[in-house]
RNA sequence: AGACCCGUAGCUCAGUUUUGGUUAGAGCGCUGCAUUGACAUUGCAGAGGUCGAUGGUUCGAGUCCAUUCGGGUCUACCA
């Protein structure tokens, strides 16, 4: 053995033994399964990425360990519209946009990007030392995935659990595609909100309305007063101009109102905002002649639109009002108003804003043909399976962020106005009569078609539904594979608390509508890994750190370099580097792969929130080196016995002392707790085995069991760190581990 | 507006439900001594905490209950 521990050599030949090698348990009738959550296609691998890996390797190796089947399934997924985003990017650094290019060529640059960022993925995954079988990897965009998604979608559709439907949407104007509920941030902040006088007709009166967005005004369709507001009681019924327009809009009178704020009068802008979206549908809203009427025939109800796909001011706004960006028409509205005298007031108001998860642009909410998943049924049955133990949580409160969610769920809406993606299985007639199936032939087939000119919907799938479909389509799915029989529904699923409800929620819900079956029993909820002060590590604060820097260690120029390389803002890079150069003067020392490991799982604790720190690592690399010299100490004794056969005191004593810990970590093991876990690895080997049987050897010149002491622990050891105990191993016993 | 989480040693955090129980734990840091004879170090010894605050239940509260202060997250809504 060599005098002093090299992790990063030691590592790079198990590295690539493993990627290799294929566990075989294949005997054993008991499975452990789990799949990975399939990183994206973007870029690389982060922080929570290989803290998450760490867990999910320790328990294949722990059940391969212990003899069942273990089955680690491993992909990664197309990530739609973030994926299509960096590819943007990309091109536009050359002048190029994605319309100059199509839709065909621009689909095979994102397919040549996304074999660069897998091939990047995937280096990291084994380099990590991930017990993977890599023949099974699947990625959510390859064709077999594609059968998967189009059979769910149909399947679906035919159950009316899916329907297309016109009716407002949150639109990303920068994106020009509609997003989910989820994909919204609301970001609060301090705005105004306007007090504005409507003239009413016939008289010279006026009504004021209170609003925080003036620039939908030209969408107005009524005002809205409470009928038990003794203020505005008389004029219901009545009728106002609407400024710039001259359109005539009806006051109504509705319980929504709320009596006490603002002016306790509200301006109906369908169009444009949720709320006055019901309101509107309620009384069948629709333009008649420059006059806004009222209706029971649902069908009557017309909201106006005044902005197109980019949230520019449309034909529908008057000179000099329209062809303007959204905040330029605000702005000219509230200067007009004023000329005009009908602006009395700007008040300070709270708002909050709603914003795209990706673009961070303002959410418009826009009138469009949308695809939706029908949510209430299929969640009170994933509600369901937890309600009765089925599945269950760890830590056991994260049920109660699932419920709070699951049980006021709304319909799902899945269509995006993007390229890269599953491409929706409808296709429309020249009426635009929509047909739902497996493909054209099927289409005819099924609605009993003339030929008739068909043509394929453009929209593509939203990626959380295909990655609801990951834990059974992965493993083969709709096809009965050996995989699919033998190991879904799966054991385990580690995961961050932060895609509860993008994906948790919904593989449940998906995996009882196709499979009838929950698709993990036990789901891990990891924190989130944050830098050494809480912050959340990102590209733009300049604190990300790569995992593969702490396996080798990075020069300061070069992690500089690293952190600064491709921002979005100007000006960033000079405050990023003086943090960097502050925080890490001689750069990152190597520390190995065994270490990061142990310390991830240290840091595995319930809290939310994970401070990734230095010293916690560099102790744990304290420990890796503890057990290289432990080993290379004892490797320097006569050969002794080749099973533990205790002699004497000593002997007696670690051997108890042994199957404590080992108790003890197997019981943190299955409750989760792989904190707790590794403290007692460390606390046995190092307090125990080294300080005091160790010393007592030395001694007493009584070694003859030190050898299968070390086998036995380094087997126990294993899993929690696997290079260098099994580089050991192998060195002093001649044989592998895991074989 | 509702829900949830956090506040424990200089720092980062365990411990708080199921099970309230003698001197409250860990790692790192700090102090002192020893050490290059397995240890890119290590060993031995040590200091350091009114467990956010107040009140209650109890023989006994970091742990249970109520109130409160500070920090954070999520969901919904906000004309």
């Amino acid at each position: 053995m060599d005098k002093t521990y090299h992790p990063t050599e030691i590592e790079e030949k198990w590295a690539k033994i493993w990627s290799e090698r294929k566990l075989t348990n294949e005997n054993s009738n008991e499975s452990f399964s789990q799949v990975i959550p399939p990183p994206n296609v973007t870029g690389t691998l982060h922080m929570g990425h290989s803290f998450q890996y760490a867990i999910m390797d320790f328990y294949t190796r722990y059940n391969h360990m212990s003899g069942k089947d273990a089955h680690w399934q491993v992909g990664s997924d197309h990530a739609g519209i973030a994926t299509q985003m960096v590819v943007e990017n990309n091109l536009l650094k050359d002048g190029i946009s994605r319309s100059d290019l199509g839709r065909e060529e621009f689909l095979k640059e994102v397919w040549s990007w996304k074999n660069f960022s897998e091939e990047k993925i995937t280096s990291q995954i084994k380099r990590l030392g991930s017990t993977i079988d890599w023949e099974k990897y699947r990625f959510t965009l390859d064709d077999s995935f594609n059968e998967a998604v189009i059979k769910a979608f149909v399947e679906l559709y035919r159950k009316k659990k899916i329907y297309r439907g016109y009716r407002l949407v949150n639109w990303d104007p920068s994106l020009k595609t509609a997003v989910s509920d989820l994909e919204v941030i609301r970001q609060e902040k301090d705005g105004f909100i306007w007090h504005i006088k409507y003239p009413i007709e016939n008289s010279k009166e006026f009504i004021t309305v209170a609003t925080t967005r003036p620039e939908t005004m030209f969408g107005d369709m009524a005002i809205a007063v409470n009928p038990n507001d003794t203020r505005y009681k008389d004029i219901i019924g009545k009728k106002v101009l609407l400024p710039f327009v001259e359109r005539k809009l009806p006051i109504i009178g509705d319980d929504y109102v709320d009596i006490e704020f603002g002016t306790g009068c509200l301006k109906i802008t369908p169009g444009h905002d949720f709320n006055d979206y019901e309101i509107g549908k309620k009384y069948s809203l629709h333009e008649v002649d420059g006059e806004i009427k009222i209706s029971n025939q649902s069908s009557d109800f017309k909201p106006i639109n005044i902005f197109n796909d980019d949230a520019w001011s449309n034909d529908n706004v008057p000179e000099p009002f329209n062809n303007l960006d959204r905040f330029k028409v605000r702005k000219l509205v509230l200067e007009k108003l004023k000329e005009l005298n009908l602006l009395i007031k700007e008040e300070k108001h709270h708002i909050s804003v709603p914003r795209g998860e990706r673009s961070n642009i303002v959410i418009e909410p826009k009138l469009s043909y949308q695809w939706y998943v029908k949510t209430s049924e299929m969640a009170s049955k994933a509600n369901e399976a937890v309600n009765n133990g089925e599945i269950s949580f760890h830590p056991e409160n994260w049920i109660k962020t699932y419920f709070n969610w699951m049980n006021n769920i709304e319909d799902w809406c899945i269509s995006r106005q993007i390229w890269w993606g599953h491409r929706i299985p409808a296709w429309f007639d020249n009426d635009k009569n929509v047909y739902v199936g497996y493909d054209e032939d099927e289409v005819r087939q099924f609605y009993n078609l003339d030929n008739r000119k068909l043509s394929q919907d453009e929209d593509v799938l939203d990626t959380w539904f295909s990655s609801s479909l990951w834990p059974f389509a992965s493993m083969g799915w709709p096809n009965n594979t050996p995989d699919y029989d033998k190991h879904f529904p799966t054991s385990l699923l580690v995961t961050g608390f932060d895609i509860i409800f993008f994906w948790v929620a919904r593989m449940m819900m998906m995996s009882l509508e196709f499979t009838d079956n929950i698709p993990f029993k036990d789901v891990y909820v990891t924190g989130l890994i944050r830098d050494e002060n809480g912050q959340k590590m990102s590209k733009s604060k300049g604190n990300v750190i790569d995992p593969l820097d702490l396996v080798y260690g990075i020069s300061i120029d070069d992690l500089v370099k690293k952190r600064t390389a491709n921002l979005m803002q100007e000006g960033q890079a000079e405050k990023i580097e003086r943090k960097t150069r502050k925080q890490f003067p001689n750069g990152i020392e190597s520390y190995g792969t065994d270490a990061l490991r142990m310390t991830f799982f240290s840091l595995a604790t319930h809290s939310k929130d994970i401070s990734f720190e230095f010293s916690r690592l560099k102790g744990y690399r304290n420990f890796c080196t503890k057990i290289w010299n432990a080993a290379r100490f004892i490797n320097g004794f006569p050969e002794g016995n080749k099973v533990f056969d205790p002699k004497n005191d000593n002997d007696i004593w670690i051997n108890e002392e042994f199957v404590k810990s080992a108790n003890k970590i197997k019981r943190h093991v299955e409750d989760y707790r792989l904190d707790f876990a590794i403290n007692e690895v460390y606390e046995f080997f190092w307090s125990k085995f080294c300080d005091v049987y160790l010393e007592e050897c030395k001694k007493s010149g009584k070694t003859n069991n030190l050898r299968p002491m070390l086998q036995k622990i380094l087997i126990m050891m294993h899993p929690f760190a696997p290079f260098i105990t099994e580089e050991i191993h192998s060195l002093l016993f001649d044989a592998q581990i895991i074989e």
